[in-house]
DNA sequence: TTGAAAGCGCTAACAC
DNA sequence: GTGTTAGCGCTTTCAA
């Protein structure tokens, strides 16, 4: 029959006749303390310990089909943006002792779809950060198993996202506070949710504040599609650039530089999401940080909750509080532009 | 019984019964195409369609014990030197139709033994990017299971590595080209092997090149490692500037600048790996490229040729060669040094 | 407290 | 070709 391939190892049957009882004592002995004789629990354990057995995990996870694992879901491992989110989910899954793997998408749908497909079995739930799946699809896999989104939000799934309404405010003011009146924002992908959803609180802002805000794109959101966002944005040069990620920022930074456009002096430049690197670029990058670990936690502990029964159809997203972060890359806009500095809130 | 926490999902029993067949038809016509009636086959295809009905993975690998599944296990997700790696163990993994997850420990030695412990039954063979396990602990798990390390050398094990003995006479010849001559290397983890390679094979460079090298260190090798480093590091100052890797050498570069040292005017700096980011810093950063995504292609391969029955007792490390990119962190050093530029092999 | 036995869902030997 | 049946290793009633 089908046996291991190698060597096969031993079960709680060998253990059994070792001590001469039955399998399921050795079962109880080992997984519900207390439900056997001091005694016999002792032996059990000595003998399994000599025989080096350990549970078949398949074996174990089948009757009860829960496997103590979940899934953190990636749309692209190679953006340091989710650093600190895998951070948080980790710390998270290790304090309830599940084990967390990860899953990278290299931002392609239908790896997304392949991946939760063959996953959807043996792991407990599904974290997804940032998927680019459609709302439908995220929820068919919801109903199959506890699903927690981040830095999206799907109707009747439970998320987790940063305040990007809140944080786009703050970006606009920063700008009118340094004479800002023309800026122009670098779109991500058009699946993106938070793509979308910047956007629309910056031009809400820039409304509110007095501002014109134009939009291009959609890029690629990476340094290289930063970097070809750059000859698109010098005509007209706005006075500003919000980008939708750093990479976008830095990459533009970069395309400016080699059109000899200065940051900040001619043009200033905002990112989104604090990551890895934007602060050793040149100029060090002002970026809207996300609250990316807690997005990790928060997350990861919600899945959990669920997956140990909480209600699934929580109320509504979970937002967490975003903060500008403000270093080189934005000054006051040449004098042309006739503002004077500080005019926005002072 | 142990019914399945929600409502339960459709069975092959499910199926046949539907169909009038037996259980083990449908296993057949849904996984041997072929040897079943053309007929049945479509009818039972149908039927599965039509309940939805999707394979139990859990069921379906208790008795071979093989899950189509590896985990490549990452020292630190967060540095990016592993992206390269990543995708191309993506990219091996998906042209074999496996599985790949993705485990980041954290630079933890226990929770590199953890997840290993918990994952041993359940995957079909690990890949080890960068392990800091010792060598015996690599070994035990070895024993157990397919496995293959990735730019770490274990007696025994299977193993593909960048050919840091060139890489460093490569980077060695370029500062004596360029007419340098007092040299440090800062150091890495003392735990990961390729800090005690790269460190031999510089000094070794360095001898026959007439080159003196000094080492300090051990640092963390991140940003702020090497931050640290640079306020060891100007006493005495060198002329050049090896460092473990990219991370480090970037934040050396950091605290240098803050030390009002110039690079590559007062000093010049190497590092290695050529990760993300190592170009858009200022200035940017000479680095030795190792070949990353080879190192990601080459082991999965080598570990799935493991799992298909290859003979897991190979000879030698697989070596891959490295390559200089030569950006601007490097230049002649100060005259004082009294080189003249050039001199080292033209 | 312990044992016997059924069952989790699927695969594979062995008949017919 | 297709059905019968015996496991894979563990958990969990149900009795004793």
């Amino acid at each position: 029959m089908g046996k291991r391939n190698g060597e096969s190892l031993p079960t709680i049957y060998d253990v059994a006749r070792e001590c001469g009882v039955a399998p399921s004592t050795v079962s109880r002995a080992l997984s519900q303390p207390g439900r056997v004789s001091a005694k016999t629990s002792e032996r059990i354990h000595e003998v399994a310990a000599r025989l080096g057995y350990q549970a078949n995990p398949l074996a174990k996870y089948l009757p009860t089909g829960r496997t103590g694992t979940i899934v953190l879901i990636v749309s692209d491992i190679t953006n340091p943006v989710y650093f600190p989110v895998i951070r948080g989910a980790e710390s998270a899954a290790a304090a309830a002792e599940y084990t967390l793997v990860l899953s990278d998408v290299g931002e392609s749908p239908e790896r997304e779809r392949e991946v939760m497909e063959k996953l959807v079995r043996t792991v407990d739930g599904f974290a997804l950060a940032t998927s680019r799946l459609t709302d439908a699809a995220i929820r068919a896999v919801a109903r199959r198993r506890p699903m927690v989104t981040m830095n999206r939000v799907t109707q009747q799934v439970p998320s987790v996202v940063p305040d990007n309404g809140q944080g786009m405010r703050y970006a606009g003011e920063h700008l009118a506070e340094l004479g800002h009146r023309r800026v122009t924002y670098v779109s991500g992908p058009p699946t993106s949710w938070a793509n979308t959803v910047r956007w629309r609180a910056l031009r809400a802002a820039g409304e509110q504040l007095g501002m014109t805000i134009r939009r291009i794109g959609p890029y690629a959101p990476t340094v290289a599609g930063g970097w070809a966002a750059a000859a698109d944005l010098v005509s007209p040069l706005p006075t500003a650039v919000i980008a939708y990620n750093d990479l976008l920022a830095i990459g533009a930074m970069q395309g400016l530089h080699d059109l000899g456009v200065k940051v900040p002096d001619d043009v200033s430049v905002i990112g989104c999401d604090n990551i890895l690197g934007s602060d050793w670029c040149t100029p060090a990058l002002t970026t809207l940080a996300a609250p990316l670990r807690e997005l990790g936690t928060r997350g990861v502990q919600h899945l959990i909750a669920m997956i140990n029964g909480a209600d699934a159809r929580p109320r509504r997203p979970l937002v967490l509080p975003s903060q500008l972060i403000v270093r080189e890359s934005t000054a006051p806009p040449r004098d042309e532009d006739g503002d004077r500095p500080g005019s926005g809130r002072e």
